[in-house]
DNA sequence: AAATATATGTTGCACTGCAACAAAAAGAGC
DNA sequence: GCTCTTTTTGTTGCAGTGCAACATATATTT
């Protein structure tokens, strides 16, 4: 019985972080090369800010993060920019109910909907792309004359790791 | 064919919205009282505030929407303190992506997982229902080791009036 | 009436998010 | 190289969110 891969990942608390955010880094590199967008040195410390973790920061937990002494801190700001920036080329997603930024670990096209499990416990957060949810979502709003985009979808809820650990 | 219960209602522009509101507010004080709770003024002016509209409003615009003299108006955190009795009682939904409010006008059990409708257009918000959602959303949460609670639906759009229109 | 619980007012602060303008850095064309 | 243009970052400032902590007022209970 696989696993199939609408279901996605909770990160576990034992795996390979640095891979995961290598990963990520590497990913974000040539895919903004094949755009020809800019991941400039900014952008690049605020994403692997966000990929220090898989909790979802505020701007000043961010800013706080990205180190340095307090006053060669970006301000908020430039912060929001460079998440603009990041979150237009699918490479951080908001959580909304947190008014909180979080970076993408897959390789989902932009635009895909992306069910988001928030665990209120260890707080890491994690993906799930689920077709059949997009399918069920745009059928309903759909039938309630809407012409949907990409839903919002964020579920609070316990982990498996806490609730088993 | 008709239509099914599960899928619910875009309020139409030309639609009884004084019945709409008097309605919800007949339905509030009913409710408040079966529960013994106290539907206090200020928390009925600011329900009341909310069902002017079907568009999600902020603190601020609701302070300013319950009238009076600038200085007689209410602080912030008396809005909150009464968005957060509404809300507790299934009277008040918060738009996460939104940072607003929004007066509900169904009857539904709370908790019940609501599907949002955000018309981009008209700013108008249509609730939708749905038992399928809720149980697609909550088989796949559980398939990732999940335990879901109520999960946050939104989805922005253009409703049919707007379209139409 | 007194004691208790609940609700509202007051003050103050941390954080979100962005507009408007200024300066710096990068890229393109010569 | 050097100028022109575009993009990015810095600076200042502000409207809004959301709530903590404490004081006061109002309602409920005994
Ligand atoms: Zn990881
Ligand atoms: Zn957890
Ligand atoms: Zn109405
Ligand atoms: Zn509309």
């Amino acid at each position: 019985m696989k696993k199939t891969a609408s279901v996605a990942a909770f990160p576990a608390p034992g795996h390979d972080h640095d891979r995961c955010a290598t990963d990520a880094i590497a990913h974000a590199e040539s895919l903004c090369v094949a755009r020809a967008q800019r991941l400039t040195p900014i952008r690049r410390r605020v994403l692997e800010a966000l990929l220090a973790t898989h909790k979802p920061l505020g701007a000043y937990e961010i800013i706080e993060r990205m180190g340095g002494k307090a006053a060669e801190r970006p301000a908020p700001i430039t912060i929001y920019r460079a998440l603009e920036f990041l979150r237009e080329n699918g490479l951080v997603h908001r959580i909304e109910s947190r008014n909180a930024f979080i970076a993408c670990i897959h390789k989902h096209a932009s635009g895909d909907p992306v069910v988001f499990l928030l665990c209120e416990r260890c707080g890491a957060v994690g993906e799930a792309a689920s077709a059949s949810i997009a399918e069920t979502l745009k059928s309903a709003s759909r039938a309630a004359g809407f012409t949907p985009k990409t839903p919002v979808i964020e579920i609070a809820g316990i982990c498996s790791h806490c609730r088993e650990g």
